[in-house]
DNA sequence: AGCTACTCCTGGTAGC
DNA sequence: TGCTACCAGGAGTAGC
């Protein structure tokens, strides 16, 4: 599923190929992908504009767009669980899944591909407003221990779904919050606002080391959906220490790791390292 | 306002 | 083997 490292990944792949391009051709396979725009004003949108840099916020890539006469908006694309964005060569169809192609002006092709479907496309007049809601970006200078452990503390709901929360932390999926979770030594069910100082340090220090590693590694791909635009697997997921290892010797102590259910989301932990509360 | 449950989708897989 | 049923999950939305 991509998170921060495969979303990050994905944009540093992308972007030589991208930027500078100017956009000579949209087509739609799949229109829910738009976001509820319609084709017809997708298209007067973006053709004729020039990509003029492509950066990513959360789990965002941002296409900024310049038009002839100054900023024109901006392209958001969000991979969800299955999109993928790949530059080919003119004429390539993209396959089934590609469900929205932008031709460029150097002859190829910017093609979202998304098995799933729940991948979005989005173009926006501004693209600070559209994502003005995002929490810190985890890896971001404004994402210290002293203001984690502050917004911890107003915070009553279990630690997990509230790391999942983008308006909170943005970047973070499943993944990388159960492995973070883990080498934290943190229960999934823990109240946010139970979390000392002390081990809110560990989590912040866990989340930003899980998430340099997993970008060393160009993220992680243990199903057939996430590869780089170059169509290679990350390969973090080789270091996973709970995610998907249900049933497995914990990599730390005698424990086996185990699977519960946390906010509708399967949630990986070893309950020898991670101490449940004593309610709920 | 914060929190939870539900929805969107389809390929893969478990179970019969 | 071939069929059906169920599962995964990010984020928007509805409801309490």
């Amino acid at each position: 599923m991509p998170e921060l490292p495969e979303v990050e990944t994905t944009v540093r792949l992308i972007r030589p190929d991208t930027e500078g391009r100017r956009i000579v051709s949209a087509q739609v396979g799949w229109l829910r992908t738009l976001g509820g725009a319609s084709v017809r004003s997708f298209r007067k949108a973006v053709i004729g504009a020039r990509i003029e840099r492509v950066w990513r916020r959360a789990k965002y890539i941002v296409f900024d767009l310049q038009g002839d006469d100054g900023p024109s908006g901006a392209l958001l694309v969000h991979l969800r669980m299955s999109g993928r964005l790949v530059v080919e060569a003119e004429g390539t169809s993209g396959g089934p899944y590609a469900r929205v192609s932008l031709g460029l002006d150097d002859d190829r092709v910017l093609h979202f591909l998304d098995v799933r479907k729940f991948g979005r496309f989005v173009y926006v007049a501004d693209a600070d407003t559209a994502l003005a809601a995002l929490g810190p970006e985890p890896l971001g200078a404004t994402f210290t221990a002293v203001r984690f452990h502050a917004a911890l503390r107003a915070r009553r709901g279990a630690i997990k779904p509230l790391l999942l929360n983008q308006a909170f932390l943005a970047g973070l999926g499943n993944i990388y919050v159960d492995e973070s979770l883990f080498r934290a030594r943190i229960h999934p069910l823990r109240s946010a606002n139970t979390l000392s100082r002390r081990t809110t340090a560990a989590l912040h220090t866990a989340i930003q080391q899980v998430l340099k590693a997993a970008l060393v590694k160009e993220g992680s791909s243990f199903d057939t959906f996430y590869r780089t635009p170059e169509g290679q697997p990350g390969s973090y997921q080789d270091q996973f220490q709970v995610y998907g290892r249900q049933g497995k010797a914990c990599r730390r102590c005698e424990g086996t790791v185990r699977r519960l259910v946390v906010g509708q989301r399967g949630t990986h932990v070893c309950l020898r390292c991670q101490r449940p509360p004593r309610t709920s």
